[in-house]
DNA sequence: GTCTATACCTGGATAGAC
DNA sequence: GTCTATCCAGGTATAGAC
């Protein structure tokens, strides 16, 4: 197997168990299992576990800028955009459900652990915040729009983490349902709504 | 030292190291540390880690209900008492920045470790949700009383997530705000603030 | 490049002296 | 009740054959 395509299917498989069971209990042992390598054969692509860490983030920062720049480049506004994005609740619920946030998770246990790599993995929350709002400020919101961002962005974690606990999707439908009528508020300028 | 006393201070660093680090990354050789205590020492008080844990989730069971019922007890009225619940993120604004919230942590923590003690975890949440759901329920919101509940639990999770992501006291300030707000046009009754 | 074998450490847990 | 000594499983990481 060449070079690079292990090396790449060991940060998937990395990317995917760093998701469902947190980066510290996840060991080498799990990862060569799902992916048929041997434990010694990491260090070939690896030094150490955290470089595989700092591939992962590396992995998911990247995906996450291709998903927002193809909402950005897509048909609707930047309500639509913004609507795709409060959606990503609902598309991955069943993992959300099971594991939570990936952003979220990952970024508390990095934090827990005072982990060197936690500013990395705080780009991924940048990522989006900086991506809504530019949204926002294209719907008008100029002074506001990062504090808009962060608002939404927060109830969006917060829907994750109840979801996780209650593993309830008409919960999840109705918060994505409240934050699309929060949403609409915001561009009828409803201060009120807020 | 008194059999009950050891075994109490075993709980309550517990309980602080299981919030600080999280449950798995403490080891018996933390908890020792920071009491003087050796190692072996534990196992006269709880056969296995798992004991420890459950004890844990009962002190801050009982803690959280005591809280809570201070709350309901208190002078004002139930809006008053979902307003002392979100101004824990005040409050605690300190360690929910180093931290993130203790309950949000350890449920998703357990979760992902597929861990037994999830379901005692998540009582913790129960205990919020249905403390909320009698405050909104006396304030007129017979029907909605536990949708607004978990409304209001979801965004105080997402309050404390970004809070420990980014650590901007202010943007903890300006959401407690929010949430004051709309707790206000609940009382009104302004269906547009939903 | 990938493997096996192994070093080394730290984890939870046990045994038995005091 | 608390200690020290120890066991064993599992973790990361290394060495060296293939």
């Amino acid at each position: 197997m060449s070079d690079a395509t292990t090396r790449q299917k060991i940060v998937e498989a990395a990317d995917r168990l760093f998701y469902e069971q947190g980066f510290e209990p996840t060991s080498f042992a799990d990862i060569a299992a799902i992916m048929n390598i041997s434990r010694g054969n990491f260090y070939y692509h690896f030094k150490t576990k955290d470089e595989i860490l700092y591939a992962v983030i590396d992995l998911r920062l990247s995906n996450t800028r291709k998903m927002l720049g193809d909402w950005e480049a897509g048909d609707g506004d930047p309500a639509d955009h913004i609507r795709s994005f409060v959606h990503i609740l609902i598309m991955n619920r069943a993992k959300i459900m099971l594991y939570g946030c990936p952003v979220g998770t990952l970024c508390n246990e990095l934090a827990r652990l005072d982990h060197a790599a936690r500013v990395e993995a705080n780009k991924l929350f940048v990522l989006f915040r900086d991506w809504l709002a530019r949204q926002f400020a294209a719907l008008g919101h100029d002074a506001d729009a990062d504090a808009l961002a962060m608002h939404l962005l927060a109830r969006s974690q917060g829907v994750a983490s109840l979801a996780n606990a209650f593993r309830d999707e008409d919960f999840v439908r109705r918060e994505v349902e409240g934050m699309c009528e929060w949403l609409d508020a915001q561009r009828r300028g409803d201060v009120s709504a807020r």
